[in-house]
DNA sequence: TGTAACTTGTGAAATCATTCACAAGCGGAA
DNA sequence: TTCCGCTTGTGAATGATTTCACAAGTTACA
């Protein structure tokens, strides 16, 4: 299917066409074209239409794309059809947050696990999941057949628990912690620096229309 | 200074430069080469030079350059030498870690204050910040000369208020909800969308090396 | 059946971003 | 002063992504 690589952008704008073909799909909407999936992701038809082009062909001429259908295709690309399983690092105050987070069990990502250093921390829970001792980290991350680990651990944990974690076989990780962490190529790293984001926008400010 | 328009990607390549500037200062080290910023970022160095290129000449031929005064060039650059005053909407798991993080302050972004809607949310205090009624809200951006909004509100009450803090004069947002939203050309608008990241990295464990 | 209104899928063109490659500048050593 | 090792700054080349533009397919309907 996928033969030659595919951009980052162009992944990042299917999960937000899904999103669309979700909310229609929910509105009863039976076609879209890729005019109006642009306009809702504030994009352009041509871009849609190149972006599923790179996985084979959906829609129908004349008619637009069968709303169902397309939204089934596209899990499938993503790699949605089952369910994920994630564990969170850090129980501090953003791994609680993420912890509690309806927005991912709903999109097939179920936070199995939440580890913590901080005997404090260790024990309570989480919406029915407990934070547990990090020293099982290894172990569960076998035993509970973990996918994805999300890092909310302060900026000098980050990498050791990245090698940590690679070792014990995780080759996807999102990482909370404001510092660049590096793995092998065979692992997925991306990063949420929203510190960086303000910094982005203060640029902006500076910048625009000056 | 910046004439033409500058890559959204150059400018987030220069946050993560400032933040190894700062921590080679901090470790006392004069000189630093685009080489060695580069490998600390995982970029090339001629990447790095090219970046600085776009505002200027920073280095010394044969030398590299100094770290202080880079230091001091990109946060004027960034815009990050005065600080910036945020408020954050929506005093929930999210908004709650976000008022609570120490991170932003220690870039410059002082949390000035923090609205809901729910009662049983207004008046708690945050790290000194007390959750106010979003009545409030509309007058409070003028009186306290907010310059940032931060989102953290559920997805349908994220487009209703970015309509009303930009009409209230505020041109620079960061939404967590995951929805895009959209504003005047003069509003910078930033989304930083979790969900996506984990479909993302689901996307490749389904397609890295198959 | 024929035609009008739409819309897809996709090469080709245009734009944007990164990498290359090297002349030129600097500091230190002799 | 000259040479050597190192590094910047930057045009030119390459590579990647987006946009253009249009042939071809579909439906509706007279
Ligand atoms: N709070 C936010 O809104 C926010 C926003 C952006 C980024 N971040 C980043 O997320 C990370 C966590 O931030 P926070 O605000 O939640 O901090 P926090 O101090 O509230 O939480 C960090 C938690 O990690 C735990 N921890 C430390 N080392 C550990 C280890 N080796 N194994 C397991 N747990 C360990 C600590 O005990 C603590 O509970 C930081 O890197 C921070 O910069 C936080
Ligand atoms: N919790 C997370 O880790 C997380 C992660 C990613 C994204 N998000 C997104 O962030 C947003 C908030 O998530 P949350 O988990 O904090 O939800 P939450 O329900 O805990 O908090 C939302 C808060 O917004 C308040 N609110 C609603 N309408 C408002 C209005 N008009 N003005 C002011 N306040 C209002 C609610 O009273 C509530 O306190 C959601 O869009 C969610 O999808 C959350």
């Amino acid at each position: 299917m996928a033969l030659k690589h595919i951009a980052e952008s162009t992944v990042r704008r299917l999960s937000d066409y899904l999103r669309f073909l979700e909310e229609l799909e929910a509105q009863g909407q039976q076609t879209v074209s890729s005019g109006e999936l642009a306009s809702l992701g504030g994009t352009t038809s041509a871009q849609v239409r190149k972006d599923l082009s790179f996985f084979g062909s959906f829609g129908k001429r004349g008619l637009g794309y069968t709303v169902t259908a397309l939204s089934r295709s596209l899990r499938q690309i993503l790699g949605l059809e089952r369910t994920w399983k994630v564990a969170i690092i850090g129980g501090g105050k953003i791994g609680r947050a993420l912890a509690q987070y309806h927005g991912f069990r709903e999109r097939g990502f179920d936070v199995v696990a939440v580890y913590d250093i901080d005997p404090a921390r260790i024990g309570v829970s989480l919406d029915g999941v407990v934070v547990r001792d990090q020293r099982d980290l290894d172990a569960d991350l076998t035993t509970l057949a973990v996918d994805i680990v999300l890092l909310a651990v302060p900026a000098e944990a980050a990498q050791p628990l990245v090698d940590r974690v690679t070792s014990a076989g995780i080759r996807a990780i999102l990482n909370f912690a404001p510092v660049p962490v590096q793995a092998s190529s065979r692992v997925a790293i991306r990063s949420v620096n929203m510190a960086l984001e303000l910094e982005f926008l203060a640029y902006e400010l500076v910048n625009r229309d000056a």
